[in-house]
Formats: C-alpha cells, sequence, structure tokens
DNA sequence: GTGGTCTAGACCACT
DNA sequence: GTGGTCTAGACCACG
C-alpha cells in the first residue's frame, strides 16, 4: 500500500517520515531489514531513485545502515529512535496546540478538551470519538 | 493568498473547511459579508463554479445565507459558529491522541506530553516546541 | 405585465387563451374595450402581428367584436362567456382527474382529495393548503 | 423521449419531478436501477451535469441511493414514495382548486364539477371531459 | 454588480 | 461501464 503523498512537499522527504514513523511504531523492529529499494519503490508506487536517496539520507542521520550487498537495516541504536519518536510527538502537540489556539475556544472549552486529552493518551483510549469503554 | 490544497480531496470540501476555520477564527464575523463567488475563486485560485457549489453547501447548512443579486453573509447565529469551533477542535485533539497512540510512547511520556498539553492550551502559551532537553 | 409563453406551443393560441381566462375571471368585462393591438402586443411581449391574429381568430369565434377605427370589444354576449367558463372549468377538472388516475393513490386517499375538493370549491376557500379559516 | 420543459423553471427542477412522478406512477420500480447519468441526459436532452445535479439532489433527499461504479437506485422505502404520491395528489388539487376559484362559476356550477370530480376520482373513470351538454 | 443555471468537455476513482 | 469533480465560458434574474 503506497502512502498517501502530498505532491507539493519532496517526495523523499515525505518517504523518510513514514519509514521513521514505522520504526518509532514497531512496525519495523531496531536493527532489522529494511524492504530493498527496488520493493521499497514498488510499495510506495515512486521511482526507485528516489527511494535510493531517501535511504542514503537516512543513513547520513544514522538512523539506518546500508551493508553492501546485504541491504539495508534499521539501527539498533534504540536511544536514537526513541528521540525520533519523542520529537514526532512533540510535532504533533505544536501542531495541535497551535490549531486550538487559533480557534478562539473558552476558557471551559479549552480546559474541556485538555482533561480528555490526558484521559485519553494516559490510558491509551480515545476518549473524544465514542467508544465502549467501561 | 490561496490556501494550500490537497488534491487528493475535493477541493470544495476543503474550501468549505477554510471558510469555516476563518469565521472560527473570527476572520469573518457574524453577518458579515464574504467576498463574492468570482472574488473568492480569484483569491482561492478555482474556478466560479467550484465556490459556487461551496455556498450552496455552506448555505444548505444555514452557515451562510444568501441574498440574490447582493452577495453572501456569514451567518449570524453565534452558537452555529461556536458548533463548528467545538467541532473543529475534537477534530484536532482526535487527530493528536490518534498520533500519540501510534509512537509507542513510554507512559511516562505520554504523561509529560499530557501536561504540557494541559499547561499549553489553558494558558494560551505554546511551551511544547521541541527544545534539546533531556 | 407579461405572460410567461412556453415556446413550445403556438404564441398567438396561448395569448388568446389568456384572453379568454380573463374575460371569464372579469378581468375584461363583456362589451368593454380591449387593449389595443399594439398595447396588448407591447403588454406580452410580442410581435404586434400575432395579436393582430389573435384578434382576427377571436373575432371569428364572436369572441370579440372588432369595430373599424374604434378598436376591439369583448362580446357582450354573456352566455357564450359562461360556455367558456364552463370549458375551462372542465379542462382544468379533466386534467386534474387524469393526474389523481396516474398516482396510483389508494381508495381511501383519493376519497380523502375528492372530499377537500368539495369542500374547497363549494365554499371558495382552498383548504388544500393551511389557511386561517374559521 | 424527452418531457416537455419550461425554460423559466430551472431543468434541473423539472427533471427532479418528473423523475418522482415516474417513481409514483410505478414506471420506475422500489429499489430498481435508474438509468445512469449518460442515459438520462440523453433521453431528457439535457447536459449529463445537469442530470448529476438533479441525482445529487434526490440522493440528499434519500429518493433515490447512489452506488460508485453501480450506478443510482430509486429507494425502497415505498413509505417515502407514498409521502410523494400525497403530495402530489394534494399539489394538484391545490392548482385546480385555486384554477376554479378564479373561473367565477357559480355555486350551481361549482356543486356541479364537485360531484363530476367526487365520482372521477373514487371510481378511476374520468366523466369530465367536456362535453356540449347544457 | 450579485448569485443561479446550463452546457461542453475533461479527468478521476471505483467495479 | 458507473458517478464525482473540475474547468471554461455562457446567459439569466435580481437589485
Amino acid at each position: 500500500m503506497a502512502i498517501h503523498i502530498d505532491p507539493s512537499r519532496p517526495i523523499y522527504l515525505q518517504i523518510m517520515e513514514e519509514i521513521k514513523k514505522r520504526a518509532v511504531r514497531g512496525s519495523y523492529l531496531p536493527g532489522a531489514q529494511l524492504p530493498s529499494v527496488r520493493d521499497m519503490a514498488r510499495e510506495m508506487e515512486v521511482n526507485p531513485n528516489t527511494v535510493a536517496r531517501v535511504y542514503m539520507e537516512l543513513e547520513r542521520e544514522e538512523f539506518i545502515e546500508t551493508r553492501r550487498g546485504q541491504g539495508s537495516f534499521l539501527t539498533a541504536d534504540t536511544a536514537l529512535i526513541d528521540r525520533e519518536r519523542t520529537r514526532l510527538g512533540l510535532d504533533a502537540a505544536g501542531q495541535f496546540v497551535r490549531i486550538i489556539g487559533e480557534l478562539g475556544l473558552s476558557t471551559e472549552q479549552r480546559r474541556d478538551i485538555a482533561a480528555r486529552i490526558g484521559r485519553a493518551i494516559t490510558r491509551h483510549i480515545d476518549d473524544t470519538t465514542p467508544s465502549r469503554e467501561g
């Protein structure tokens, strides 16, 4: 399945982000082999050269490691993955706070949303949408 | 200034959302006249027919009111705008929670983010921008 | 005010019908002078030749009388106007019955409508639409 | 066969009415597939976009259901079709009563017409076609 | 000037 | 094949 690609941002950056998300989520495990350039290109429906560039950049960031003749492997450095995880979390938080700030919500509404958020993310349950939680 | 348009979602829906956001933010005031179909089309860099459809749909939702030969006006019903504001807030919260849930953060990290969010949105101050702290 | 003209039926026939309706309704009184060809043409927004033909046909039916140099006059024969009135009434009734017959209404629904019609037209009050009747 | 189109009312409204009439008459059966947008456009001799709008509006009223890539289908909800049938019946009745009211008929004539109407629509027989009777 | 409607023709996603 | 969306450009009614 190809990710959704926004043509207005460089495709290689979008694919880099996607791979980092997968690593952070655990879809790709620390030290594990990544799909080959060709396979990833097929999956993302982009040119293999684009994926090659992605892998090169990730290599430069030491996020992945490429071994000639063997393939590319996600870093085994869990601290590095964890930093990425934190960065993505803070990014999402920053973006969310910016949106909320622009809405002109009342103090009460903001307090309410903060409470919902707190409950949701400390329980791994999203209670901002209906659920059958007890 | 044209908004950024994602070609994968219908343009008319994106423009509808944009207008609602502006109303919610106060860029358009309750009861005030909106740009004419033609002007909005120029601003958004789309065909006037597309904006005509947008205005028609917003009219159906009673979010705007159209007076033949005069123009289109944002609803003066602030309760309706407030409902929209709440919806946008909950949407953003839901999306944020979803992203956070996928990151595989530790309980501690999630608790920390929830606290930052709480402080940020109840104080109108964004203290969540990425920093190099430990 | 021009009547609404359906371009698919001969215009002169539509204007003939319109003049008959006015006579039957009493908008034009028996024996009274009609607008001149030129005035009627202006009113109906058609070519004067068309109105001239209309007057000629109505003259042939003895529904109007044209006096050289004086103008055209509605017949003073009230029996003739009354026959026209009856014809228009039966036409409307026939058309109505045809429509009702095509709807596939239940016996009950048809009976109900017949009752409404009876009440409405024998009292000069339309009770098929909301009214403030006592 | 194209329906007769009155250029003064929006075509898309007239086509909506025509489709509803056909559903009410049983020309289109509950749940059955309607002609495709393109076919209907050919039949009605209008642009496919106009029919697309018609189908969109009927979909919004839940009078038809559209399945992407498959086609459009008349609702299977016979109660909804029945409501439409009633509406059309009352509309026709209201229009008829209005015309009759404008004719200036005598009390006797109106009573007579009401009786004819009653007999005609409760027996499914049209005995109101014009005749030369006195 | 405004919005409302219609046509013509294009491209897309879905099946 | 289906409907959904968009553009381009026209004409209309309203004020």
